[in-house]
DNA sequence: ATACTTGCAAATGATTTGCACTTGC
DNA sequence: GCAAGTGCAAATCATTTGCAAGTAT
């Protein structure tokens, strides 16, 4: 998703239906300057905040509510039982290969599609559809191992 | 894990210093009967609450946290943002992939480990040290596809 | 003009916690 | 006997919803 595109994703909205406000586009401004940081409804919530204090809660989540059906969001739920958001990568259809560091926290998100060869296998042997897939690595990342501050232990 | 694990289970349980209660074995007991079926905290409660209508759903979440802090059990979130328990399945690791059917709703688990060669390319890419993984297909189970009952579309 | 949106506050649903009582070791 | 464990009710936290007032088209 790159900013140009935002003209595209604004053109979406309005062709589903729905009316092009300031905390719509707020929002969608925000996800775009912080593509790739999972972030959550609470912490979107807060920068948005910062650029119109007068916007609620609940209109980040009916928002985002909206991304996520129309497709141009993501939803994860990682295991902390918190939903995060992030942009759909046109490009890159199946991106969803996070590796969660169990030592610091940090997610980061890696854009291989490294699962073809295992879909098919999958179609294969238990004729299940494979429409779309998520895959998270645990364990420790690179600066951490540098660090040697793993507080996972 | 078989039904005779459970002795170890047990005896793993006393020597982190956890004492064996009746409503701590009943757990144990009914997950085993029920492996793999990926119940949520209050579908275990209801199990429970059959064989001993005094059990408090309290302590089902006490209960799952230990074992999972132990290891004894897996916890997942899956999108509904509710978590899910399963026993951990000793001789085979790497099992955490999941078929979510988007028109029925199943979850089921398949146990081939597939993503072996999937780590090692994470691991020389990008320096990540991969302890566990997480991975979730998304698509329309077989049972869905022959009955054309597919809620999802 | 009017149907869609909003912010707020109250409701919900899963999970956690405080506490007085009970029990395994 | 007593620290650990329990059930219950109240608290918490993320998310949803009802509603009167506001706004994009």
């Amino acid at each position: 998703m790159t900013r140009e595109s935002l003209t595209t994703v604004k053109k979406i909205l309005q062709q589903a239906g729905y009316k092009l406000t300031p905390q719509r586009e707020l929002t969608l401004m925000t996800l775009v300057e912080r593509a790739n940081e999972h972030l959550s409804a609470e912490e979107i919530y807060v920068l948005l905040k910062v650029k119109n204090p007068d916007i609620g809660l609940a209109t980040v989540y009916r928002t985002l509510d909206i991304l996520t059906e129309l497709g141009i969001t993501y939803r994860s739920v990682f295991d902390d039982g918190l939903a995060r958001y992030d942009l759909k990568i046109s490009k890159n259809k199946h991106a969803h290969h996070y590796l969660l560091c169990l030592s610091c926290g940090k997610i980061e998100t890696i854009s291989d599609d490294l699962l073809l060869n295992v879909e098919d296998t999958i179609k294969q042997k238990y004729h299940f559809e494979v429409l779309d897939h998520r895959l998270t690595f645990y364990g420790i990342c690179e600066d951490c191992q540098k660090n040697k501050v793993n507080h996972y232990e």
